[in-house]
DNA sequence: TTTTCTGCAAAAGATTTGCACCGAG
DNA sequence: CTCGGTGCAAATCTTTTGCAGAAAA
């Protein structure tokens, strides 16, 4: 009864790029990217795409950062860190985590581990910024 | 410089809406709740108290689910699991998790582990559903 | 009186959807 | 020819904001 997928250009683009990128971009980011090799290209199909890929489990998701979805094309089991300052996200190696607690609550599919904090560029622009107030 | 705060029922109720439930809810639902013994309460009040509570790190955001923010009163160390079936949040024992592997990133304030899955009414549900196509 | 708080309504902004047309198979 | 994919514009929906009046201090 599923729908079967036919081969777009355009759905392939929006998974490569996300493949070849590793700033976790939004779907704004990923559309202004395109748009420039694919004139024609629709956010709406940015969108669509990126929904569908991520109920397929090809991407995934990472959180909401100042309103906006960001994606990840890799799947490979990682961290994140988050920067508060400019919403930068840098992967982070892996740190195991056993769900166990969450067992008696049901059943866990996926765990994610999460950093939040200023990146070194922040760090350092506080820095500058401080300077110049004194 | 900063504006110094007043009293304010609202304001009050809204912290004491959000502690004394573990429900981890969003705008709205606080809401909801609070309307009935303040009617002339407006979700715009809700909303901003929420958000200054959160930069003054009184309460907690946890992510966004199904398009809502969702809120936590509870500072204490805790882990959350997301149910992907009803968007239920779950409190989990503190699991220890060092950032030492995000501190060549920048400087970590803060850390979460989340588990996403589906939580026991919402197996049970699914098997219900098996078992009535059949 | 002065400054903060709030209701209301409008605005903003991200994401989704309806629909007609395009295009793969 | 048949359906899935897409552009476009409108619709949704959550959250924010401008403003005038109400309420603290």
């Amino acid at each position: 009864m599923e729908k079967c997928r036919r081969r777009s250009p355009k759905r392939e683009a929006i998974l490569d790029c996300l493949r070849a990128t590793d700033c976790h971009p939004a779907a704004e980011w990923v559309y202004a990217q395109l748009k420039q090799e694919i004139p024609n290209l629709s956010l709406a199909t940015v969108y669509r795409n990126l929904a569908q890929f991520r109920k397929e489990g090809v991407i995934q998701t990472i959180g909401t950062v100042d309103g906006e979805e960001r994606y990840d094309g890799n799947l490979t089991p990682h961290s994140h860190f988050i920067c508060c300052g400019c919403g930068k996200i840098i992967d982070v190696p892996y740190q195991e985590v056993s769900p166990n607690d969450a067992c008696n609550i049901g059943e866990v599919e996926r765990c994610s581990v999460t950093f939040y904090g200023r990146c070194k560029e922040c760090l350092t622009q506080a820095k500058e910024n401080q300077k110049d107030a004194v």
